[in-house]
DNA sequence: CTGAAAGCGCTAACAA
DNA sequence: TTGTTAGCGCTTTCAG
């Protein structure tokens, strides 16, 4: 009578032992290849899988064992291409693993970074990457149970015990002005967004280090949002106040967007004003003249994030020390910075 | 005395309850909102759950509701910004609706995505949406489970029934080429990878579309991967080959490849041999000269591909027919391709 | 080597 | 308005 609900019916474990003839159990064991089962029952067990095209419900399995095989990672947002490649390589490890990792981007919102997390954690992640949006607000420490492992990638968290992945930013940034100045540039300016973020005041800080060796009085534009980067703002508060002899933008960004409004007001990069990018990007050494730039190994972010995770997982909770891994920046010179 | 496991016991809703004092059914009924509770005793469970830290455990909950909350998306290469974007926009909406994405990427190898789409089946993803492979030996539509909600994005499934967001790859390629000819160029070659793609394929036939109806020779070259387009590839077949007038490159990576070819050969984007790429990007309008492309809605991608999912999810089967949506391309005139 | 029974944390009939 | 009783599909003691 009732078809109802039944229609929709899936295999389970229960119907492929009773076609094998043996108890949930023992297909169990055969799916798990947990303790030792009679080869001649394997086979059973096997066929009648394969036959009735079973498929092991993962939710229940996670269930059960207390774990979901899945990793979270959050990140501000994907179309920069640090993001995209940090998280291509992170599925990349979390796959070899045998996880999966389940995605959600903060979009640099505190309040939206928090939401997200503690969505992955309802749905049970054993481990969780995440590129911090790192403004004041950002506090998660929180609302992570003890015991999850979680590493972080691009900022750390202030305070907190979590592994991190990170470059030495004030050093990168310090040795790039620095290249700068050799070309004896005087009027050398660093623009940036947020400077509240962690990465962003490190890089200042190298720039000022570098300013202050030389004895050269430091010019800084920043903005507190990338929608403020305009063309207008450029001419006004770079090109009129400081008569830039040469420019450092200090993200993915802020170069795009700079190099957006040194077009639209007829300024050639690397000719009129020689310009290096902190952050190096596919088609950067095809551009006209080519970008010199500060290389973050972007892929390595993510599969050292994950190797990282994937110890703690392993480890289970035994691993107590916080490590941090520090990458290699690389300067890449070629020809907007005034070499050639 | 036994204190084993209890250690590590999260909160449940039976806890909750417990604190409450009320049953486990009511405190689930506040959790979900769901028939009505007295405004009291829903105040109760909400001081008690927050009291107690408590956060569901949405595995038991997908268990016995039969749905995840959750859908799985699959798409190729991170690295590429169509891909990038695509996600981003799904990402979007399946947390406007609630849903969590599981991210899982092909590579481009047809086994690869079909154990991924497993993977993602065993996870009781309630939708799926997925850039296919697109090669011969991609046909995963067996293993798709009656029911589930999929939607192709950039490439069909021959044959399928599933929901779709393309372009007119053909219409596009045909008219982009058709504008290089009224530059009176005669010698256009088409550059592109893994012809046996549809997309390739496609825009090949309109490549030839346009050449045909100027009675010009077609000149193509292909090649099967991305590695084999060298920079020694390059000058053998193209240039020495077909002393191109002008190039059209039919996808993102050929242009990037090309342009390095180029590049390391000395030949000048644009100037030498006028250009246009089938796919824009980022810094296009930047290169000097500027890139003239076709330019796919990537977002737009990723977020229809969403909603149609997410229509269907909602439908709960009772919609029927197939849908397929045509998204608009924009030839994007520059100064590469002669104009200016 | 195999099986019976007890849940994991939650939702859903069906009463009360 | 609220509680009782079953399970979802799987793993896991503890016996046989």
């Amino acid at each position: 009578m009732a078809i109802s609900k039944k229609t929709h019916k899936s295999i389970t474990l229960v119907d492929v032992a009773h076609k094998a003839g043996v108890s949930l159990k023992t297909a169990s064991r055969v799916l798990n290849g947990t303790s030792t089962v009679k080869a001649k029952t394997v086979a059973k067990v096997r066929d009648a899988m394969t036959r009735l095209g079973y498929r092991p419900n993962e939710l229940a399995r996670g269930l059960k064992a207390r774990k979901s095989v899945a990793i979270g990672m959050v990140v501000k947002n994907l179309a920069d291409p640090f993001s995209a490649n940090a998280v291509k390589a992170v599925q990349e490890v979390a796959r070899a693993n045998g996880y999966i990792v389940i995605l959600a981007s903060s979009g640099g919102y505190a309040d939206i970074e928090r939401a997200e997390i503690e969505s992955l954690i309802g749905r049970q992640i054993d481990g969780l990457v995440i590129s911090p949006v790192g403004s004041p607000r950002s506090t998660f420490s929180e609302i992570i149970p003890s015991g999850l492992p979680v590493v972080t990638l691009d900022q750390p968290v202030q305070g907190s015990v979590f592994d991190s992945v990170m470059i030495d930013n004030r050093r990168s940034a310090k040795v790039a002005v620095q290249h700068l100045l050799t070309h004896n540039y005087q009027r050398v300016v660093a623009i940036g967004i947020r400077p509240y973020l962690y990465t962003c005041a490190e890089r200042i800080a190298g720039y000022r280090d570098a300013m202050r060796k030389e004895r050269i009085e430091p010019r800084i534009c920043v903005v507190e949002h990338e929608d403020l980067l305009t063309t207008q703002w450029f001419s006004e508060n770079v090109m009129n106040r400081h008569r830039p002899e040469a420019i450092i933008c200090l993200s993915w960004v802020s170069t795009i967007l700079t190099l957006r409004a040194m077009k639209t007001i007829g300024k050639r990069v690397g000719k009129d004003i020689p310009f290096l990018s902190f952050d190096d990007f596919e088609l950067a050494d095809l551009m006209t003249p080519s970008l010199s730039a500060v290389r973050q190994p972007t892929s390595a972010f993510g599969s050292e994030a994950a190797k990282l995770l994937f110890e703690r997982i392993g480890a289970d909770g035994k691993l107590k020390r916080q490590r941090a891994v520090l990458l290699e920046t690389e300067l890449i010179l070629r020809e907007s910075c005034g070499c050639v």
